[in-house]
DNA sequence: CATTTGACGCCAA
DNA sequence: TTTGGCGCCAAAT
């Protein structure tokens, strides 16, 4: 049994390309639907540049946050996602 | 070890 | 529809 923070980094690393998810999708997939926070905490620790965090965004379809700088991960999604 | 904070989400008014 | 409050988990202090 992986932790949650270990799960919900596999999960996001797996996120193809184009491609993005909710907080709340992480949560479930991780195994716990109201872990959302959760999951933004694990991201938010985590540096690794192999985690697309840039790729998982709130329920409402906005952003939320990024450790390395909220522009460039909407930069990135309107690159690969063309939101907005 | 206990408490607070935070990249959130859902429900009620 | 918008605002306020509650709940959950992990990391930081």
């Amino acid at each position: 049994m992986k932790t949650f923070r270990e799960k919900v980094l596999e999960i996001t690393s797996k996120i193809p390309k184009g491609k993005t998810l909710t907080y709340k999708q992480v949560a479930i997939m991780a195994g716990n639907s109201k872990a959302s926070r959760a999951v933004g905490a694990v991201l938010k620790t985590n540096f690794d540049p192999k985690i697309p965090c840039h790729r998982v965004i709130k329920s409402d379809g906005k952003l939320g946050g990024y450790n390395r700088g909220v522009e460039n991960k909407k930069n990135l999604l309107k690159k690969e996602k063309a939101i907005s």
